[in-house]
DNA sequence: AAGTGGTCTAGACCACTTC
DNA sequence: AAGTGGTCTAGACCACTTT
C-alpha cells in the first residue's frame, strides 16, 4: 500500500542520498501520483509535510524544490521547573524569596514590554533539586493583564507553575546567554568563584498584551540545555 | 467560505480564551463538520495541525482534548556563521588556526560518538565580526563518514560552511551551556577577566553514522541566542 | 495562457481504543 | 461492539506564478 508516509520517507531518502541536491526540482504532484499509483492528495500530503519541516520549498507553477538547507533548527523544550527536576529523579524544593507590587519604571517597563507606570508584581524565588540550588526565578507579572495574580499564594505555588498551567499566551520570546554571576547569585546558587550563570529570559504576550517577563539563572557548571532531534530516516515500523 | 485555516483559528481562539481548558474534550470531527457546514476532511486537517503544534492531543475513540500545556518550546535557528554576521550588517572574517588528522582516543571518540581508533580530522577556527572575535569553532570530522573532507581547502572555506551546505544529516543533538573561559579562549576571544563563554555543542549523524562534533564558543557579554515565536492569534490576512 | 500547488468534497474503509 | 480519528480516493475548482 502506498501511504503518504511511505512517499515522504522515499522522497526524504532521495534528498539525503543526494538523488536531488539542494535547489533541485522534484517531479510535480501529478507525475509522482502516477509513478506511485496513488491519488494526488496522498502525494500532496507527503510533500506538504516535508515543506513544513523546511526540507522542501514549494511554489505554484514554479514547482517543488529541495530547500537550500542552512541547517535545521534546534527545538528547546522548556518545562515546568518542578517536572524537569522530578523527571530526573531528584527531589524538588521551592522557596519564595520576595514578593512586591510596584509601578513600572522605564527599565522594568522595557523588560516586560508594558507601558511606564503599569502595575506590576515582582517575585523572586529559588528552586532546588535534592536540596541544592538549581535556579533563581526573577519575575515580573503585569497586573493589568493578570489581576488574579494578586490572589495566588506564591508561597505554595511557584509563579512558573501557576503561569504555565493557568495562563495561556499567544506569543513568546526567549533569550539565552552566559553571564558572570552577581554577588547575590554566587551566594544563593552557591557558585564556585568564577562560575558563570546560564540565563534564560522569557517574555510572553496574549493578543498583543504583555503578560510576564522572567529571568531564570542556573549554575553554569551544573546546567546544560539539551535538544535532540529525531532521526529523519528512522522508520516508525519495522 | 469555511476553510481549514478558519477552523484552526476558531478552535485556537476558543482554547486561548478558555472556552476549553487544558484537558477538556472538544467535539468530534463529525459534529464540528456539521456545525461548520463543511466536510470532515477539512475539520480533520485543522485539528491535525493543531495536534502537530502540540496544542491538541488526539486518540481514536477517546476523542480530542486540549493538551496540558507545559509551555511550548523555543525554536533556535542556527545559521551559517557567515550569514548570521552579515545579516546583522557586520563584516565577516575567518581564520583557520589549526588542522590535523588523528585517530580517536577514548575522549574524542566519546565526543563525536565514533569508535575508538576512528580516523578524525581536527580543525580549529576563529570567526570574526567587524574584525572582533566572534566565535571559536573547534571541530572533529569523521573521515570514515566524510573522506572528501581531506580535499577541502579549509583556509578558504570554514568547516561550518562546508558541512552545512554540502553534507546532509538525518539526526542532530545540541547542547547549550555557560562555562568559565579557558586561558586560550580569554586570549583568542579577547574576553574581559571573569567573562564567561556561551557554548554550543552539536553532533550530527547520517543514518546512524557519526559525522561531526563541534564546540562553538562565544564571548558571553556580546552573545545572545534569541528565539521569537509567531503570534498564534495573528491573522494571515486582514 | 498555461502549469503547478492549495484546498475542498463526499464517501469509503480501516485502526485503534475504550466500553 | 461501538465510537473516534487516520487515511485514501477521484474529482473539482481555484490561486498564484511564470512564460
Amino acid at each position: 500500500m502506498v501511504t503518504y508516509r511511505s512517499i515522504k520517507a522515499e522522497i526524504l531518502d532521495g534528498i539525503i542520498r543526494r538523488r536531488w541536491a539542494p535547489g533541485d526540482l522534484i517531479p510535480n504532484e501529478e507525475d509522482l501520483a502516477r509513478d506511485y499509483g496513488c491519488s494526488r492528495s496522498t502525494v500532496n500530503r507527503a510533500l506538504q509535510e516535508l515543506a513544513d519541516l523546511g526540507i522542501l520549498e514549494r511554489r505554484r507553477k514554479a514547482g517543488t524544490r529541495v530547500a537550500q538547507r542552512t541547517s535545521r533548527g534546534a527545538l528547546i523544550q522548556i518545562q515546568i521547573v518542578r517536572n524537569e527536576i522530578e523527571q530526573s529523579g531528584r527531589r524538588y524544593g521551592y522557596v519564595l524569596l520576595e514578593r512586591a507590587e510596584a509601578w513600572a519604571g522605564s527599565e522594568t517597563a522595557a523588560l516586560i514590554d508594558a507601558p511606564r507606570g503599569a502595575a506590576l508584581m515582582h517575585l523572586r524565588c529559588l528552586h532546588l533539586a535534592d536540596g541544592a540550588p538549581w535556579q533563581i526565578e526573577d519575575r515580573l507579572i503585569s497586573l493589568a493583564a493578570l489581576p488574579t495574580a494578586r490572589e495566588v499564594d506564591f508561597e505554595a505555588l511557584s509563579p512558573n507553575e501557576w503561569l504555565v498551567t493557568q495562563v495561556p499566551y499567544s506569543r513568546s520570546e526567549h533569550i539565552f546567554s552566559a553571564e558572570p554571576a552577581s554577588a547575590e547569585e554566587r551566594e544563593r546558587l552557591r557558585l564556585r568563584p568564577d562560575e558563570p550563570v546560564f540565563v534564560i529570559e522569557r517574555r510572553t504576550w496574549l493578543a498583543g498584551q504583555a503578560l510576564t517577563y522572567v529571568r531564570l539563572s542556573h549554575p553554569g557548571l551544573a546546567y546544560r540545555m539539551i535538544s535532540r532531534e529525531d532521526d529523519l530516516l528512522a522508520a516508525p515500523e519495522a
